[in-house]
DNA sequence: CTTCAGCGTTGTATTCTGCAACTGCCCGTG
DNA sequence: CACGGGCAGTTGCAGAATACAACGCTGAAG
């Protein structure tokens, strides 16, 4: 068994790794939605809908840039803007049906790249693998 | 237990919003050194210096941003080209004692940060997590 | 009413990135 | 030996993502 700082050590390696690789990978699994766009929409989906300034903080993007990418998505007519008529500085976002038409649609070509990626996986050890990204990225939710 | 499919489905969104805050955490851990040049610099240490063509193959991303970025790498110091004696096309590219040295501090940031965040991992977990990254990313070598 | 804070947009500059064209070098074939 | 093809790396160019700062609008507190 690896030593406690080996352990970090790698796992600091192969992460930053996979993200080094991420953008060119989801770009070339679906050419038309970044792996940005994809992410964005991905949260809308899981929450119901959110404000802008969630994503910002979420995905520690500043907000102009979030609010290029909802103008964006926008116009591509993969979101649309409900503005809350209790207060007026605030737009709820939500999917539109060919928004999540299109996301359904992008994450069924990774679902399938990933499960050919892991088709040798013992079941077993995919739910540890699963529970371990999920217990760093909980960790990691608050902060840095 | 998980089933399969929901495991994958859970690795591939975890994974991603990893990769999604990536950059953006690099970045404020140190500013000097953008992440692709913190893993470009660990690279050439860990294979004790390659090509640029490597370099492009393994992190997948266009000759020319290698180049660009090796260039700004060299321009600071923290690398080297050395031409091969055998083969004037080629380029050994290795790290400086300057490079090396600004590896080492970016390096002990970034490791004091997942130490802190990995602080409540038990061994034996930590060392799983460490084996399932390195045998995701060496299946992911190849392709997508 | 006035001031202040929060949400979102827009202007500007920087950086990253890919594609295509180019140079220089190596190697195999005729 | 000359030539053509292929590999390594560079440069010109354009597009996208991003941050920072300044602004406008709205709501809330005094």
């Amino acid at each position: 068994m690896l030593s406690r700082d080996q352990s970090v050590v790698t796992i600091q390696r192969e992460l930053t790794a996979f993200a080094r690789r991420a953008r060119a990978a989801a770009a070339r699994m679906h050419p038309e939605l970044s792996l940005v766009s994809f992410t964005l929409l991905s949260h809308l989906e899981d929450q119901q809908g959110c404000r802008a300034t969630d994503l910002a903080a979420y995905y520690m993007l500043d907000k102009s840039t979030i609010s290029r990418q909802i103008a964006a998505l926008e116009k591509l007519g993969f979101i649309e803007r409900i503005s809350d008529p209790d207060d007026h500085r605030i737009q709820l976002l939500q999917l539109t049906p060919a928004g999540t038409a299109k996301l359904a649609e992008a994450a069924e070509l990774r679902r399938q790249a990933f499960h050919e990626r892991l088709a040798d996986w013992a079941p077993q050890d995919l739910d540890r693998f699963a529970e371990y990204l999920l217990r760093y990225n909980s960790l990691a939710e608050g902060g840095s």
